[in-house]
DNA sequence: CTATTTTACTTCATTGATGAAATATGAACT
DNA sequence: AGTTCATATTTCATCAATGAAGTAAAATAG
């Protein structure tokens, strides 16, 4: 279906470089559709992506805290919607939010005991599903799908960054 | 960075798939900065994905025409934003709406020919970056790469789907 | 042939994310 | 010390996307 529309583009446009723009769609499509389920297991939990990942590195921490301007830059979120997303943490009582003690402009962030109660909740029933996404995936598929996504993840960095636009 | 996060929680929580979470990661990561990459090349010309993505099926329809319902399938947007795609494209004279011939439910949308010009103009200043992106693949990598993204894709649409859930 | 149900789209209210400006603290300069 | 500049976070206004309810035209049932 995809491939019929850009077939088509590819004939009416023949500079078009068909097989990368076919694989730049397939990419946005199968990162659309986990997004998706990811929003539609986090929903019972009233939790959205951006909020859970910003938990989950959290709960990843030794020491479970951090500062806004971390959690920013790790979950690439803009500072507006982290002041956000920690309003909703900190309302439901899974992170605390305290005047950072050495550099007062900085502000503490931490998960609490119930934070990571709730974070040993909910992950582990997700397991299975993300088990069944890569179902059919040997370890050599799975080799292979880290390395090529992780050089394109580099090229995608380059692409606006690089030193010299 | 990502690396040490799955690593640290995979300690706390051993029955993690870790790879496989991984893989869910970078495949969020690679699909956000994608999403990120073209939302920059469209922002010049005042569109966003959905906008350009509804405009270049038009665009790859032989007949140039298609209805807000289909468009909504094709591209896996609500009805309810369709009609705001609608509204800005044709305030934009880059297609009309017009009541459907037979069915006088379905609304006819159609690309004008300022709409065509518009697409041509502004779709192949884009492709070097589309080439960039691939820098260091070669075939096998490309073909690889589609080929486990398919399979990746068909697994996401099993998971909700799967005629009985 | 009318009454009900279904389909296609729109309108309205709400939510999540963003950019611009405000605030507050710390660092650097003179 | 006092002024200026930079950094960290929040507030406010705005936009895109969503869900729920509304409207209008077909399809179907009685």
């Amino acid at each position: 279906m995809m491939d019929e529309g850009i077939g088509w583009m590819s004939r009416i446009i023949p500079e078009m470089p068909a097989p990368e723009v076919k694989l730049c769609r397939l990419m946005l499509m199968v990162g659309g559709s986990l997004e998706e389920e990811l929003a539609f297991k986090l929903k019972p939990h009233k939790l959205n992506h951006s909020e859970f990942l910003t938990l989950m590195i959290l709960y990843s921490r030794p020491d479970g805290s951090s500062t806004p301007g971390e959690l920013c830059e790790f979950t690439s979120q803009g500072a507006t919607n982290m002041t956000r997303i920690a309003n909703a943490l900190v309302k439901r009582g899974l992170i605390t939010r305290s005047a950072g003690a050495k550099d007062r402009r900085r502000v503490s962030i931490r998960i609490t005991a119930a934070g990571k109660r709730f974070v040993q909740k909910m992950v582990p029933p997700m397991f299975p599903q993300v088990g069944a996404m890569f179902a059919g995936f040997n370890d050599t598929d799975k080799r292979h799908l880290d390395r090529l996504l992780r050089k394109l993840a580099r090229n995608l960095d380059q692409l606006n960054d690089p030193t010299h636009p």
